[in-house]
DNA sequence: ATAATTTTTTAGACAAATCTAAAAATATTT
DNA sequence: AAATATTTTTAGATTTGTCTAAAAAATTAT
Protein backbone atom coordinates (compact mmCIF):
# COMPACT_ATOMS: atom_id res chain seq x y z
CA UNK A 1 0.00 0.00 0.00
CA UNK A 2 1.27 3.25 -1.08
CA UNK A 3 0.48 6.37 1.13
CA UNK A 4 -1.63 7.87 -1.76
CA UNK A 5 -3.81 4.62 -1.87
CA UNK A 6 -3.92 4.59 1.80
CA UNK A 7 -5.37 8.35 1.94
CA UNK A 8 -7.85 7.26 -0.91
CA UNK A 9 -9.27 4.71 1.34
CA UNK A 10 -9.72 6.88 4.30
CA UNK A 11 -11.23 9.44 2.55
CA UNK A 12 -13.59 7.36 0.94
CA UNK A 13 -14.40 5.35 4.47
CA UNK A 14 -15.08 8.60 6.00
CA UNK A 15 -17.42 9.98 3.01
CA UNK A 16 -19.47 6.46 3.57
CA UNK A 17 -19.78 6.81 7.09
CA UNK A 18 -22.10 10.36 6.74
CA UNK A 19 -23.82 8.87 2.95
CA UNK A 20 -24.41 5.14 2.70
CA UNK A 21 -24.38 6.12 -0.89
CA UNK A 22 -21.50 5.35 -3.58
CA UNK A 23 -19.20 7.65 -3.33
CA UNK A 24 -18.64 10.16 -5.87
CA UNK A 25 -15.60 10.83 -7.65
CA UNK A 26 -16.07 14.52 -7.36
CA UNK A 27 -16.75 14.33 -3.62
CA UNK A 28 -13.41 12.50 -3.19
CA UNK A 29 -11.65 14.95 -5.85
CA UNK A 30 -12.89 17.46 -3.49
CA UNK A 31 -11.68 15.91 0.19
CA UNK A 32 -8.08 15.16 -1.42
CA UNK A 33 -7.48 18.53 -3.13
CA UNK A 34 -7.26 16.71 -6.23
CA UNK A 35 -8.49 16.84 -9.92
CA UNK A 36 -11.87 13.49 -11.03
CA UNK A 37 -9.76 12.81 -13.38
CA UNK A 38 -6.95 11.63 -10.94
CA UNK A 39 -9.57 9.84 -8.53
CA UNK A 40 -10.75 7.83 -11.47
CA UNK A 41 -7.22 6.30 -12.21
CA UNK A 42 -6.51 6.06 -8.52
CA UNK A 43 -10.00 4.18 -7.93
CA UNK A 44 -9.67 1.53 -10.74
CA UNK A 45 -6.23 0.49 -9.44
CA UNK A 46 -8.18 -0.05 -6.00
CA UNK A 47 -10.67 -1.79 -7.90
CA UNK A 48 -8.16 -3.90 -9.38
CA UNK A 49 -6.64 -4.60 -6.00
CA UNK A 50 -10.60 -5.74 -4.50
CA UNK A 51 -10.42 -2.82 -2.15
CA UNK A 52 -13.41 -1.22 -3.99
CA UNK A 53 -16.52 -1.75 -5.98
CA UNK A 54 -16.61 0.28 -8.83
CA UNK A 55 -18.61 1.08 -11.93
CA UNK A 56 -18.36 3.60 -14.59
CA UNK A 57 -20.12 6.37 -13.29
CA UNK A 58 -21.89 5.16 -10.80
CA UNK A 59 -19.13 6.16 -7.70
CA UNK A 60 -17.74 3.70 -5.50
CA UNK A 61 -17.84 1.79 -2.06
CA UNK A 62 -15.23 0.13 0.08
CA UNK A 63 -15.01 -3.98 0.25
CA UNK A 64 -14.72 -5.47 3.18
CA UNK A 65 -10.70 -6.11 2.49
CA UNK A 66 -10.82 -2.27 1.64
CA UNK A 67 -13.03 -1.15 4.59
CA UNK A 68 -10.83 -3.04 7.00
CA UNK A 69 -7.58 -1.09 5.81
CA UNK A 70 -9.53 2.09 5.86
CA UNK A 71 -10.33 1.44 9.80
CA UNK A 72 -7.00 0.60 10.79
CA UNK A 73 -5.56 4.06 8.96
CA UNK A 74 -8.60 5.45 11.33
CA UNK A 75 -7.27 3.69 13.85
CA UNK A 76 -3.19 4.51 13.83
CA UNK A 77 -4.09 8.42 13.39
CA UNK A 78 -6.67 7.94 16.30
CA UNK A 79 -4.58 6.64 18.64
CA UNK A 80 -1.26 8.80 17.33
CA UNK A 81 -3.54 11.85 18.55
CA UNK A 82 -4.05 10.63 21.87
CA UNK A 83 -0.50 9.87 22.02
CA UNK A 84 0.37 13.59 21.51
CA UNK A 85 -2.55 15.25 23.57
CA UNK A 86 -1.89 13.06 26.36
CA UNK A 87 1.77 11.80 26.40
CA UNK A 88 3.73 15.20 24.96
CA UNK A 89 1.38 17.94 25.86
CA UNK A 90 -0.17 19.17 22.25
CA UNK A 91 -3.11 20.99 22.36
CA UNK A 92 -6.24 19.18 20.68
CA UNK A 93 -5.85 21.69 17.59
CA UNK A 94 -2.26 21.05 16.77
CA UNK A 95 -2.61 17.10 16.04
CA UNK A 96 -4.10 16.27 13.19
CA UNK A 97 -1.72 17.55 10.58
CA UNK A 98 1.02 15.54 12.07
CA UNK A 99 -1.32 12.47 12.80
CA UNK A 100 -1.67 12.51 9.09
CA UNK A 101 1.48 11.28 8.47
CA UNK A 102 1.74 9.25 11.47
CA UNK A 103 -1.06 6.97 10.28
CA UNK A 104 0.90 6.06 7.95
CA UNK A 105 3.83 4.20 9.59
CA UNK A 106 3.63 0.62 8.76
CA UNK A 107 3.81 -1.82 11.88
CA UNK A 108 1.15 -3.99 13.48
CA UNK A 109 3.22 -4.25 16.68
CA UNK A 110 4.03 -0.47 17.15
CA UNK A 111 -0.10 -0.09 16.89
CA UNK A 112 -0.18 -2.49 19.26
CA UNK A 113 2.04 -1.42 22.27
CA UNK A 114 1.05 1.97 21.74
CA UNK A 115 -2.64 0.92 22.38
CA UNK A 116 -1.06 -0.60 25.69
CA UNK A 117 1.21 2.29 26.09
CA UNK A 118 -2.17 4.82 25.79
CA UNK A 119 -4.08 2.37 27.85
CA UNK A 120 -5.86 1.41 25.41
CA UNK A 121 -8.53 4.48 24.65
CA UNK A 122 -11.63 4.58 23.22
CA UNK A 123 -11.80 8.45 21.50
CA UNK A 124 -9.51 10.55 20.51
CA UNK A 125 -8.96 14.22 21.21
CA UNK A 126 -11.83 15.30 19.56
CA UNK A 127 -14.03 12.88 20.92
CA UNK A 128 -14.09 10.53 17.69
CA UNK A 129 -14.19 6.64 18.65
CA UNK A 130 -11.21 4.75 17.53
CA UNK A 131 -11.39 1.31 15.90
CA UNK A 132 -10.81 -1.66 17.51
CA UNK A 133 -8.04 -3.61 15.97
CA UNK A 134 -10.90 -5.94 13.83
CA UNK A 135 -11.84 -2.32 12.43
CA UNK A 136 -15.43 -2.35 14.79
CA UNK A 137 -15.84 1.15 16.44
CA UNK A 138 -18.17 1.75 19.49
CA UNK A 139 -20.48 3.99 19.08
CA UNK A 140 -21.80 7.16 21.57
CA UNK A 141 -25.63 8.39 21.53
CA UNK A 142 -24.54 11.77 21.05
CA UNK A 143 -26.06 14.92 20.30
CA UNK A 144 -25.62 18.28 19.00
CA UNK A 145 -25.84 21.25 21.46
CA UNK A 146 -28.08 23.43 18.64
CA UNK A 147 -30.96 20.31 19.64
CA UNK A 148 -30.31 20.57 23.57
CA UNK A 149 -33.26 22.13 25.41
CA UNK A 150 -33.47 24.76 27.97
CA UNK A 151 -33.13 23.27 31.81
CA UNK A 152 -31.13 20.02 30.67
CA UNK A 153 -27.82 19.49 31.63
CA UNK A 154 -25.24 18.09 29.68
CA UNK A 155 -21.60 16.85 28.60
CA UNK A 156 -19.11 18.01 26.13
CA UNK A 157 -18.57 14.91 24.08
CA UNK A 158 -17.29 15.54 20.66
CA UNK A 159 -16.85 17.83 18.11
CA UNK A 160 -18.26 17.62 14.53
CA UNK A 161 -15.80 20.45 13.16
CA UNK A 162 -12.48 19.52 14.13
CA UNK A 163 -10.83 22.46 12.00
CA UNK A 164 -8.10 24.86 13.74
CA UNK A 165 -10.55 27.35 13.98
CA UNK A 166 -13.59 26.21 15.93
CA UNK A 167 -10.89 24.21 18.07
CA UNK A 168 -9.31 27.31 19.06
CA UNK A 169 -12.90 29.15 19.38
CA UNK A 170 -14.11 26.62 22.16
CA UNK A 171 -10.96 27.25 23.61
CA UNK A 172 -10.99 30.44 23.90
CA UNK A 173 -15.23 29.81 25.73
CA UNK A 174 -13.27 27.37 28.25
CA UNK A 175 -15.23 24.52 26.57
CA UNK A 176 -12.95 20.90 26.89
CA UNK A 177 -14.60 17.34 26.20
CA UNK A 178 -16.03 15.58 29.30
CA UNK A 179 -17.07 19.33 31.02
CA UNK A 180 -20.77 19.40 32.11
CA UNK A 181 -22.76 21.96 31.83
CA UNK A 182 -26.78 23.20 31.99
CA UNK A 183 -28.64 25.13 28.91
CA UNK A 184 -30.54 28.03 30.76
CA UNK A 185 -32.30 28.99 27.84
CA UNK A 186 -32.49 28.97 23.63
CA UNK A 187 -32.54 32.96 22.29
CA UNK A 188 -35.09 33.06 19.76
CA UNK A 189 -33.23 36.06 18.18
CA UNK A 190 -30.33 33.99 17.07
CA UNK A 191 -30.75 30.50 18.26
CA UNK A 192 -27.66 31.15 20.26
CA UNK A 193 -27.54 29.14 23.75
CA UNK A 194 -26.85 30.45 26.89
CA UNK A 195 -25.00 28.25 29.09
CA UNK A 196 -23.76 27.57 32.80
CA UNK A 197 -20.34 26.05 32.91
CA UNK A 198 -17.93 25.85 35.57
CA UNK A 199 -20.07 28.29 37.76
CA UNK A 200 -19.66 30.88 34.80
CA UNK A 201 -22.73 31.99 32.33
CA UNK A 202 -21.73 31.88 28.71
CA UNK A 203 -23.24 32.43 25.50
CA UNK A 204 -22.62 29.97 22.49
CA UNK A 205 -23.26 31.03 19.12
CA UNK A 206 -26.11 28.96 17.04
CA UNK A 207 -22.97 28.14 14.29
CA UNK A 208 -20.79 26.74 17.44
CA UNK A 209 -23.55 24.80 18.63
CA UNK A 210 -24.36 23.43 15.52
CA UNK A 211 -20.90 21.65 15.54
CA UNK A 212 -20.45 20.76 19.01
CA UNK A 213 -21.62 17.16 20.51
CA UNK A 214 -23.17 16.59 23.37
CA UNK A 215 -24.56 14.01 25.73
CA UNK A 216 -27.90 14.12 28.04
CA UNK A 217 -26.48 13.63 31.66
CA UNK A 218 -29.46 12.08 33.72
CA UNK A 219 -30.10 12.87 37.56
CA UNK A 220 -29.87 9.37 38.53
CA UNK A 221 -26.11 9.74 38.48
CA UNK B 1 12.66 17.87 1.29
CA UNK B 2 11.55 14.07 -0.19
CA UNK B 3 12.01 11.22 1.83
CA UNK B 4 14.24 10.08 -0.54
CA UNK B 5 16.34 13.23 -0.50
CA UNK B 6 16.25 12.54 3.16
CA UNK B 7 17.87 9.13 2.92
CA UNK B 8 20.47 9.91 0.38
CA UNK B 9 21.68 13.23 2.55
CA UNK B 10 21.63 10.19 5.91
CA UNK B 11 23.52 7.98 4.21
CA UNK B 12 26.07 10.67 2.68
CA UNK B 13 26.00 11.77 6.39
CA UNK B 14 26.62 8.81 7.80
CA UNK B 15 30.03 7.68 5.62
CA UNK B 16 31.36 11.01 6.26
CA UNK B 17 31.78 10.34 9.49
CA UNK B 18 34.19 7.24 8.88
CA UNK B 19 35.77 8.53 5.96
CA UNK B 20 36.55 12.50 5.58
CA UNK B 21 37.69 12.20 2.07
CA UNK B 22 34.91 13.02 -0.34
CA UNK B 23 32.06 10.34 -0.55
CA UNK B 24 32.04 8.16 -3.67
CA UNK B 25 29.01 7.83 -6.13
CA UNK B 26 29.06 3.53 -5.50
CA UNK B 27 29.59 3.87 -2.16
CA UNK B 28 25.97 5.53 -1.72
CA UNK B 29 24.59 3.00 -4.31
CA UNK B 30 25.63 0.03 -2.41
CA UNK B 31 24.13 1.72 1.00
CA UNK B 32 21.06 2.89 -0.51
CA UNK B 33 20.56 -0.88 -2.52
CA UNK B 34 20.42 1.70 -5.59
CA UNK B 35 22.11 2.00 -8.99
CA UNK B 36 25.05 4.38 -9.51
CA UNK B 37 23.36 6.03 -11.76
CA UNK B 38 20.48 6.51 -9.83
CA UNK B 39 22.89 8.40 -7.44
CA UNK B 40 24.13 10.43 -10.07
CA UNK B 41 20.64 12.17 -10.11
CA UNK B 42 20.08 12.61 -6.96
CA UNK B 43 23.22 13.80 -6.27
CA UNK B 44 22.60 16.43 -9.23
CA UNK B 45 19.09 17.45 -7.60
CA UNK B 46 21.08 17.64 -4.07
CA UNK B 47 23.96 19.81 -5.35
CA UNK B 48 21.16 22.37 -7.23
CA UNK B 49 19.56 22.51 -3.95
CA UNK B 50 23.33 23.62 -2.32
CA UNK B 51 23.07 20.63 0.15
CA UNK B 52 26.15 19.03 -0.66
CA UNK B 53 29.13 19.73 -2.82
CA UNK B 54 29.78 18.10 -6.16
CA UNK B 55 32.42 17.87 -8.87
CA UNK B 56 32.06 15.50 -11.74
CA UNK B 57 33.67 11.77 -11.32
CA UNK B 58 35.05 13.78 -7.67
CA UNK B 59 32.43 12.42 -5.51
CA UNK B 60 30.23 14.22 -2.66
CA UNK B 61 30.44 16.01 0.31
CA UNK B 62 27.56 17.44 2.32
CA UNK B 63 27.40 21.45 2.61
CA UNK B 64 26.86 22.76 6.01
CA UNK B 65 23.11 23.07 5.19
CA UNK B 66 23.31 19.55 4.42
CA UNK B 67 24.90 18.18 7.38
CA UNK B 68 22.22 20.28 9.61
CA UNK B 69 19.66 18.58 7.91
CA UNK B 70 21.29 15.00 8.17
CA UNK B 71 21.58 15.82 12.19
CA UNK B 72 18.21 16.26 12.43
CA UNK B 73 17.37 13.03 10.41
CA UNK B 74 19.74 11.36 12.10
CA UNK B 75 18.85 12.95 15.68
CA UNK B 76 14.98 11.98 14.83
CA UNK B 77 15.82 8.28 14.43
CA UNK B 78 17.86 7.93 17.26
CA UNK B 79 15.04 9.81 19.51
CA UNK B 80 12.35 7.53 17.94
CA UNK B 81 14.62 4.49 18.84
CA UNK B 82 14.72 5.35 22.25
CA UNK B 83 11.05 6.42 22.81
CA UNK B 84 10.26 2.93 20.83
CA UNK B 85 12.51 0.81 23.66
CA UNK B 86 12.02 2.93 26.71
CA UNK B 87 8.22 3.93 26.17
CA UNK B 88 6.50 0.83 24.18
CA UNK B 89 9.15 -2.01 25.32
CA UNK B 90 10.15 -2.76 21.59
CA UNK B 91 13.94 -4.71 22.14
CA UNK B 92 16.71 -3.09 20.80
CA UNK B 93 16.96 -5.25 17.53
CA UNK B 94 13.10 -4.46 16.54
CA UNK B 95 13.56 -0.66 16.35
CA UNK B 96 15.91 0.59 13.47
CA UNK B 97 13.61 -0.46 10.79
CA UNK B 98 10.22 1.17 12.40
CA UNK B 99 12.69 4.29 13.34
CA UNK B 100 13.55 4.79 9.40
CA UNK B 101 9.62 5.80 8.63
CA UNK B 102 9.37 7.78 11.92
CA UNK B 103 12.30 10.04 11.14
CA UNK B 104 10.85 11.25 7.93
CA UNK B 105 7.99 12.87 9.87
CA UNK B 106 8.15 16.59 9.56
CA UNK B 107 7.53 18.51 12.82
CA UNK B 108 10.20 20.84 14.91
CA UNK B 109 7.63 20.68 18.12
CA UNK B 110 7.43 17.11 17.89
CA UNK B 111 10.85 16.36 18.33
CA UNK B 112 11.14 19.03 20.63
CA UNK B 113 8.10 17.57 23.05
CA UNK B 114 9.61 13.51 22.45
CA UNK B 115 12.83 14.99 23.36
CA UNK B 116 11.50 16.62 26.32
CA UNK B 117 9.21 13.53 27.37
CA UNK B 118 11.75 11.03 27.16
CA UNK B 119 14.31 13.38 29.29
CA UNK B 120 16.70 14.81 27.06
CA UNK B 121 18.08 11.18 26.36
CA UNK B 122 22.39 11.77 24.89
CA UNK B 123 22.35 8.04 23.41
CA UNK B 124 20.27 5.38 21.53
CA UNK B 125 19.37 1.99 22.19
CA UNK B 126 22.56 1.01 20.58
CA UNK B 127 24.60 3.73 22.22
CA UNK B 128 25.17 5.74 19.24
CA UNK B 129 25.05 9.48 19.96
CA UNK B 130 21.88 11.47 19.74
CA UNK B 131 22.80 15.02 17.66
CA UNK B 132 21.46 17.88 19.32
CA UNK B 133 18.90 20.65 17.74
CA UNK B 134 21.85 21.97 16.19
CA UNK B 135 23.57 18.84 15.37
CA UNK B 136 26.12 18.63 17.67
CA UNK B 137 27.37 15.34 18.98
CA UNK B 138 28.70 14.43 22.22
CA UNK B 139 31.72 11.58 21.56
CA UNK B 140 32.05 9.26 23.90
CA UNK B 141 35.92 8.31 24.03
CA UNK B 142 34.97 4.42 23.48
CA UNK B 143 37.05 1.05 22.28
CA UNK B 144 36.43 -2.28 21.00
CA UNK B 145 36.14 -4.98 23.06
CA UNK B 146 39.08 -6.67 20.91
CA UNK B 147 41.82 -4.10 22.16
CA UNK B 148 40.59 -4.64 25.68
CA UNK B 149 43.55 -5.55 28.40
CA UNK B 150 43.38 -8.75 30.36
CA UNK B 151 42.82 -7.73 34.01
CA UNK B 152 41.23 -4.41 33.44
CA UNK B 153 36.89 -3.35 34.34
CA UNK B 154 34.99 -2.19 31.31
CA UNK B 155 31.40 -0.82 30.60
CA UNK B 156 29.86 -2.21 27.43
CA UNK B 157 28.48 1.34 26.31
CA UNK B 158 27.66 0.38 22.15
CA UNK B 159 27.56 -1.46 19.12
CA UNK B 160 29.56 -0.97 16.02
CA UNK B 161 27.34 -3.48 13.88
CA UNK B 162 23.93 -3.14 14.85
CA UNK B 163 22.08 -5.71 12.64
CA UNK B 164 19.31 -7.79 14.39
CA UNK B 165 21.97 -10.94 13.91
CA UNK B 166 24.46 -9.23 16.34
CA UNK B 167 21.65 -7.87 19.02
CA UNK B 168 19.88 -11.01 18.92
CA UNK B 169 23.43 -12.83 19.54
CA UNK B 170 24.80 -10.82 22.27
CA UNK B 171 21.03 -10.98 23.89
CA UNK B 172 21.78 -14.56 24.41
CA UNK B 173 24.99 -14.04 25.63
CA UNK B 174 23.23 -11.70 28.33
CA UNK B 175 25.63 -8.76 27.26
CA UNK B 176 23.51 -5.15 27.71
CA UNK B 177 24.95 -1.77 27.04
CA UNK B 178 25.88 0.23 30.79
CA UNK B 179 26.67 -3.60 31.72
CA UNK B 180 30.20 -4.22 33.79
CA UNK B 181 32.54 -6.59 33.16
CA UNK B 182 36.12 -7.95 34.03
CA UNK B 183 38.57 -9.16 31.30
CA UNK B 184 39.49 -12.37 32.57
CA UNK B 185 41.79 -13.36 29.75
CA UNK B 186 42.22 -13.30 25.65
CA UNK B 187 42.99 -16.86 24.65
CA UNK B 188 45.61 -16.56 21.44
CA UNK B 189 44.79 -19.29 20.05
CA UNK B 190 41.41 -17.89 18.61
CA UNK B 191 41.48 -14.29 19.84
CA UNK B 192 38.25 -15.09 21.45
CA UNK B 193 38.03 -13.23 24.79
CA UNK B 194 36.94 -14.30 28.41
CA UNK B 195 34.95 -12.18 30.94
CA UNK B 196 33.19 -11.85 34.28
CA UNK B 197 29.89 -10.81 33.56
CA UNK B 198 27.20 -10.38 36.53
CA UNK B 199 29.07 -13.55 38.36
CA UNK B 200 29.23 -16.09 35.55
CA UNK B 201 31.71 -16.51 32.95
CA UNK B 202 31.37 -16.76 29.76
CA UNK B 203 33.55 -16.84 26.28
CA UNK B 204 33.21 -13.63 23.48
CA UNK B 205 34.50 -14.27 20.06
CA UNK B 206 36.79 -12.28 18.39
CA UNK B 207 34.45 -11.26 15.41
CA UNK B 208 31.76 -10.38 18.30
CA UNK B 209 34.67 -8.67 20.46
CA UNK B 210 35.38 -6.41 17.50
CA UNK B 211 31.68 -5.14 16.96
CA UNK B 212 31.12 -4.16 20.81
CA UNK B 213 32.55 -1.14 21.97
CA UNK B 214 33.27 -0.85 25.48
CA UNK B 215 34.46 1.98 27.70
CA UNK B 216 37.31 1.86 30.73
CA UNK B 217 36.00 2.14 34.31
CA UNK B 218 38.87 3.75 36.66
CA UNK B 219 38.82 2.19 39.90
CA UNK B 220 38.72 5.64 41.41
CA UNK B 221 34.60 5.65 41.35
C1' DA C 1 53.12 4.91 -21.00
C1' DT C 2 49.91 2.16 -22.86
C1' DA C 3 46.38 -1.25 -22.06
C1' DA C 4 42.86 -3.15 -19.22
C1' DT C 5 39.70 -2.44 -15.62
C1' DT C 6 36.71 -0.01 -12.73
C1' DT C 7 33.91 3.90 -11.70
C1' DT C 8 30.97 7.47 -13.01
C1' DT C 9 28.07 9.84 -16.05
C1' DT C 10 24.82 10.35 -19.85
C1' DA C 11 20.95 9.12 -22.67
C1' DG C 12 16.78 7.19 -23.06
C1' DA C 13 12.98 4.36 -20.96
C1' DC C 14 9.60 3.22 -17.30
C1' DA C 15 6.12 3.29 -13.36
C1' DA C 16 3.43 6.05 -10.10
C1' DA C 17 0.63 9.81 -9.35
C1' DT C 18 -0.66 13.76 -10.97
C1' DC C 19 -2.45 17.31 -14.49
C1' DT C 20 -5.15 19.54 -18.74
C1' DA C 21 -8.26 19.26 -22.36
C1' DA C 22 -11.59 16.88 -24.81
C1' DA C 23 -15.07 13.25 -25.19
C1' DA C 24 -18.72 10.47 -23.21
C1' DA C 25 -22.27 9.57 -19.97
C1' DT C 26 -25.58 11.17 -16.72
C1' DA C 27 -28.61 14.57 -14.62
C1' DT C 28 -31.36 18.72 -14.83
C1' DT C 29 -34.25 22.23 -17.04
C1' DT C 30 -37.48 23.98 -19.78
C1' DA D 1 -38.32 14.81 -24.87
C1' DA D 2 -35.00 17.89 -26.40
C1' DA D 3 -31.61 21.13 -24.87
C1' DT D 4 -28.46 22.40 -21.43
C1' DA D 5 -25.51 21.64 -17.69
C1' DT D 6 -22.86 18.73 -14.82
C1' DT D 7 -20.14 14.81 -13.82
C1' DT D 8 -17.09 11.35 -15.12
C1' DT D 9 -13.92 9.21 -18.05
C1' DT D 10 -10.30 9.00 -21.55
C1' DA D 11 -6.16 10.44 -23.89
C1' DG D 12 -2.01 12.36 -23.68
C1' DA D 13 1.52 15.08 -21.07
C1' DT D 14 4.44 15.99 -16.79
C1' DT D 15 7.27 15.10 -12.60
C1' DT D 16 9.92 12.16 -9.47
C1' DG D 17 12.78 8.56 -8.76
C1' DT D 18 14.23 4.71 -10.64
C1' DC D 19 16.33 1.54 -14.27
C1' DT D 20 19.48 -0.38 -18.40
C1' DA D 21 22.91 0.20 -21.68
C1' DA D 22 26.44 2.75 -23.61
C1' DA D 23 29.92 6.42 -23.37
C1' DA D 24 33.37 8.95 -20.81
C1' DA D 25 36.64 9.56 -17.17
C1' DA D 26 39.65 7.81 -13.74
C1' DT D 27 42.31 4.17 -11.81
C1' DT D 28 45.19 0.10 -11.88
C1' DA D 29 48.14 -3.19 -14.06
C1' DT D 30 51.45 -4.60 -17.30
Amino acid sequence: MTISEENYLKIIYHLSVVSTKEISTNAIAEKLSTKASSVTDMIKKLAEKELVFYQKYKGVSLSPKGVLIAAMIVRKHRLWEVFLVQKLGFSWDEVHEIAEELEHIKSDKLIDKLDSFLDYPTFDPHGDPIPNKNGIIISMDKMLLSEAKAGSNYLCVGVKNSSVEFLLHLDKLKIKLGESFEVLSKEDFDDSFTLTLKDSIISVSNKTAENLYIKNIFNHE
